[in-house]
DNA sequence: TAAAAAAAGTTGCAATTGCAACAGAAAGAT
DNA sequence: ATCTTTCTGTTGCAATTGCAACTTTTTTTA
């Protein structure tokens, strides 16, 4: 999305509200806090959304790649976790105010009309991902959340073949299943000739 | 949200552009095209998406309310299966297209603007929604599903009490598991005193 | 380039879950 | 007021899954 790229080239003569900032990896981005409102925006790098429950236990709940939007606008109330984002690369994020987006500048520069526009585009797109995520978590048994996941994919590049965006212990992840279990089914998935695979490779056999 | 309503009054001497029309219980609001961009908000009344695969079975993809924002706009492209929005009741329901947000009508009338701003705080609704779906289906067992839905609501109502927004097997469809086995377990977390149960007001016992 | 860390790949076993098939209660329709 | 449909509640059983505990391979870092 080149328009957030140019709204990035904006900001020195743009408006104060919006901030960039740089982050090397494994630094600590933003902690969700309740009634911040802020949304961030990657604009370059990738980043991990980490929930440490009341034992501690880490839990990758998200993953951010560039242009990625999010922030505690997107997110339920979360009363007893908390919820940090932390880049995996280095990384570049735009920050923002939920209520800013209205109280316009009273300058109604073009780049607050901008930035307007790429929001709500960028919210669509994540609204597209959640809704793919739901419809692969929704499927009962790990063969089928595989199979309708891989049939996105495929749908995606107009092709049987496709690469997977993930390592498959990530895939296990985003499927929300064991990694063991997953690669057991994925090795069922083979030998009974429904799909091929070589690296993270995928080659659909079927239909 | 009031601004909805509003919106919906100011139609008349509003954009061409924007429609709402009404349904009655049962009736087709739209079938989900790949392309056509549509959005549409539920002004009054429910409606599920709906799924039918190609064994023609149906399966409820998602359930729309008041005020939820739903179309092609916010899905995957999907291939192999049809998705059609059917409502339960009978509805009023503003149809918009995703292209048209961007090209302002020419009077850059105030009706646009303010749908523009709706627009936006309706899809980050929606993304709430979303990301709590998303909580909940990633984890790994029918307790935790429970539990962590339950701890959601609680959160919501600031109390340990609250009402279930579904019927039981509504909510089985919800947490995407068998209703049966998530009734064993709803009873075995009140056997074990996790939760007390009266119709659907849940009360937790723990913490 | 050697050491360390992350990812891939396997397997046995116990626990959880889905499925099928009921019966009774509650809610809606005629 | 009765019929019909939907919802709730239960159970046995087979299938799927998670967990734990490994080894091997690949990638990253010092």
């Amino acid at each position: 999305m080149s328009e957030t790229f140019n709204l990035i080239n904006n900001i020195q003569n743009g408006c104060s509200r919006v901030q960039k900032k740089h982050f090397v990896k494994n630094e600590t981005i933003t902690t969700y806090i309740q009634k911040r409102n802020q949304i961030c925006i990657m604009i370059t790098g990738t980043a991990d959304l980490i929930r440490y429950d009341l034992n501690g236990n880490k839990d990758i709940v998200d993953k951010f790649n560039e242009n990625d939007i999010f922030g505690e606008a997107f997110y339920p109330v979360h009363t007893n976790n908390e919820l940090t984002v932390i880049c995996t690369t280095d990384c570049d994020v735009l920050f923002l105010l939920h209520d800013d987006i209205y109280k316009k500048c009273k300058q109604n520069c073009k780049f607050h009309n901008t930035l307007f526009s790429n929001i709500l585009e960028l919210t669509l797109r994540n609204a597209i991902h959640q809704n793919t995520r739901i419809e692969v978590l929704s499927k009962r048994t790990i063969r089928e959340k595989l199979l309708t996941y891989f049939s996105i994919l495929s749908s995606k590049d107009f092709s049987k073949s496709f690469t997977l965006p993930f390592t498959l212990t990530n895939l296990a992840d985003y499927l929300s299943v064991d990694r063991s279990a997953m690669m057991r089914e994925l090795k069922n998935l083979i030998d009974e000739g429904f799909i091929s695979k070589s690296g993270n490779r995928i080659k659909l056999l079927y239909k």
